[in-house]
DNA sequence: TTGTAGGCGTTATCAC
DNA sequence: GTGATAACGCCTACAA
C-alpha cells in the first residue's frame, strides 16, 4: 500500500491530474461539483501532496533551519519554542540544528540545510565565520550575533540590561560589584559583550572599581562553580552581575555552600528571565529579555528576506527593550 | 546567482550529468581522474545536491519528525537533544514538532510530515488516537505511550521507579506518603501510569494508607502550586512522591513558603533526573530515567522500522532501568 | 471549465 | 569507464 499520488486522486474523482492540482492550489476556475468530488477523493485516500515534488518546481519548501547551540538551556528552549509558534502559524516547519559549540557540526548542518532547500535560516550560534554563511546563499537572520552586513541582527538591549543589573545592585547598597559571565571584549562581533559595557559604564559613572571575571558561556557548570568559589573566597564581594540566570543560580548555590547568606552577604542579579526561571526560581532578580517579541521579529524579518532576498536591509540591527524582574530574595 | 545544479558541475568538469551523479553516489566504475575533476568542480561551485530531487526518485529524505509536547521542559529538551545527537551521527535531520497539548496541532504536524516525506516519526505526545498515526502509514516509534500494535514503545521502568521512590521515603521514616502527579488510572494507554502502580504496590505491601492526588502533566505551574498548597494544608503529610522533578521543585518551594522544613517536616522525591536538575538542584532526590539510552534505542528502533517497515515487531515494549539519585537535602 | 504536454534536478537503466 | 534517456510526482503555460 504505497502512498497515493495526484493521479490516484484524479482517477478516483474521475478528472484529470491538472484539475486535482488546481483544486489543491486553489487556482483557476473550478466548478463546485468538481471541487467537492476531488476533496472527497483526497479525503478517502488520505492523500497528502508530495511537498518534494512541489518544491522541485520552485515552490517554497516552507522549511526553515534554526541553528542554536543547544535546547537544554531554558532560554534557548523558550526562544525556539516561540519561534516555532510563529512559524507554525505561517506553515513553516523547523529543522532543528543543535550545533553545540562545534564549528564542524554547524558547517555540516549548513550544508544539509542547503541540500534540503530550506527557505531560510535563523542562526543563534557563534561558531562559524561570516564566509560559511555567505556561501550558503540563503536568507538568514541572526539572534544576538553579528554575521555580516547582509544579515539582520535581533537582540535585546544588552547594554541597558548590563547597566540596569549593575544599578539594581548599587541601589540595594552594593559597593563591591562583580561582573561574571561571557565577555569577549576583543570580539565586537558578539552583541552580548554590550552587557559588559553596560556594567562598566555604570561602575565608572558612580566611581566604583571594576571587577570583571569572564567565563565562556559554553563552559561546564563544574568549571563555573569552581570559578565562582574562587571569586567568593578571594575577594570582597557584595554583589554579582551574572550574564545569565543559570550562572546566577550557581552563585546562589555556591554561596550557600560556603555559608554566605543571599541576599544579606552577597546579592545576585541574573539575565534572561525565562518563564522557567520565573516559575521555579521566583526568588531570583533578573534582567528579562522579551523572548516572544524577539522570536516574532526574527521570523518576520526572515520572511521579508525570503520574499525579497536581494532588497537591501532596511535596518541592520534591532534591539528590543529589557525589563527588570525584581525579587527581594536574591537582592 | 542561482544555486548550481548537477549539470553545471558536469559542464565545468567536462563530463556528463550521469558521471557526476555517479561520483556523488560513489556508484559504478570511475577513473580517479574523473573523480577528482568532478570533486574540484563541485568544490569550486559550492555545489550541494538538491535533496528534493534525489528523494523524488525514491531515495530517503533522511528527515525524521519528532513530536513532543514541548521543549521547555528540561526532560524533553534533554531527550530530544540526545535523539538529535543519535540522528546526526546517521545523517538524519530532525523536524521539530512542538505539539503542545493540542490534538489539532499534532494532527497538522502529522500531515506536514507526510507531505514532507519524512522517513519516520518519533512520537512522545498523548493527544491523538491510534487511527491518525495508522493513517499516516509512516514508520513510527513511541516514547512512553501506547500507540498501536505496530508501534514499539520505549520507556523507563516506570513501575519500579514509582515503587523505588516510595520505598526511599519509607526507609527515610515517612509513614504518610502522598502520590502527586499525572495518573490516569482509567487510561492504560499511558505507561506512565505504572508509576502510580508502583507507588500503590509498595504502599500496600507495607500496609500504609494510599494518598493519591492527580494533576495533569499539562497543568500550569500555578494550578499545581495551588493543589500542593491544599494538600499540605489539609493533610498530615511527611513524604511526597512526585511524578516529575519540576513538580517536586514546586513542592519544596511551597513548603518553604508555608514554613515547613524540607526534609525535616516533609520529604520529597522527584522523577526524571535530568542533567539540568542534577546541576542546578543537586539537593533533590529523584528517580533518574536513562535519557541517552532511551534516545539511542528510539533511534535504533526507528531505523529498523524504516529499513524494513513490514517486518513484524520483534518486541513491542522496551523498559529501560531507572536509578535513584540520592541527596540528603530533600529527604 | 477542463485537459495536454513539457519541465523542475536527480537517479537508474540501458547502450556504447 | 562513460553518456543518453526515461522516470520520480507535481505544476503551469497553452490548448481545447
Amino acid at each position: 500500500m504505497t502512498r497515493p499520488k495526484l493521479i490516484d486522486v484524479a482517477k478516483k474523482a474521475g478528472v484529470s491530474a491538472t484539475t486535482v492540482s488546481r483544486v489543491i492550489n486553489n487556482y483557476g476556475y473550478l466548478s463546485e461539483k468538481t471541487k467537492s468530488k476531488v476533496f472527497a477523493a483526497m479525503e478517502e485516500l488520505n492523500y497528502q501532496p508530495n511537498s518534494l515534488a512541489r518544491s522541485l518546481h520552485g515552490k517554497a519548501t516552507k522549511l526553515i533551519g534554526v541553528i542554536f547551540p543547544t535546547i537544554t538551556n531554558p532560554f534557548f528552549a523558550e526562544l525556539i519554542e516561540e519561534i516555532e509558534k510563529a512559524c507554525f502559524a505561517d506553515d513553516y516547519k523547523l529543522i532543528l540544528c543543535d550545533a553545540g559549540y562545534n564549528a564542524q557540526k554547524e558547517k555540516n548542518y549548513l550544508k544539509m540545510l542547503q541540500a534540503n532547500q530550506v527557505d531560510g535560516i535563523i542562526a543563534g550560534t557563534h561558531n562559524l565565520g561570516i564566509e560559511d554563511y555567505n556561501k550558503s546563499g540563503l536568507p538568514i537572520v541572526a539572534f544576538d550575533r553579528n554575521l555580516s552586513d547582509q544579515v539582520p541582527i535581533v537582540s535585546c538591549d544588552n547594554f541597558s540590561g548590563g547597566r540596569l543589573a549593575t544599578s539594581e545592585l548599587y541601589q540595594a547598597g552594593c559597593r563591591h560589584i562583580f561582573f561574571l559571565g561571557s565577555a569577549n571584549v576583543a570580539n565586537n562581533l558578539h552583541p552580548t559583550n554590550s552587557r559588559l559595557e553596560g556594567y562598566l559604564d555604570f561602575i565608572d559613572s558612580v566611581g566604583l572599581t571594576r571587577h570583571v571575571h569572564s567565563v565562556a558561556y559554553s563552559e561546564s557548570a563544574a568549571v563555573k562553580k569552581a570559578i565562582i568559589k574562587e571569586i567568593l573566597q578571594k575577594h570582597t564581594v557584595d554583589g554579582i552581575v551574572c550574564t545569565d540566570d543559570l550562572t546566577a543560580l550557581l552563585v546562589i548555590q555556591i554561596s550557600q555552600q560556603m555559608g554566605l547568606q543571599v541576599p544579606q552577604d552577597v546579592k545576585v542579579v541574573g539575565f534572561d528571565g525565562t518563564n522557567f526561571l520565573q516559575t521555579y526560581h521566583p526568588e531570583l532578580t533578573t534582567i528579562a529579555q522579551p523572548i516572544p517579541e524577539i522570536a516574532k521579529l526574527l521570523v518576520t524579518l526572515l520572511q521579508e528576506r525570503i520574499n525579497d532576498p536581494h532588497q537591501p536591509l532596511k535596518q541592520k540591527r534591532y534591539e528590543l527593550p529589557v525589563k527588570v524582574i525584581r525579587s527581594t530574595t536574591s537582592m
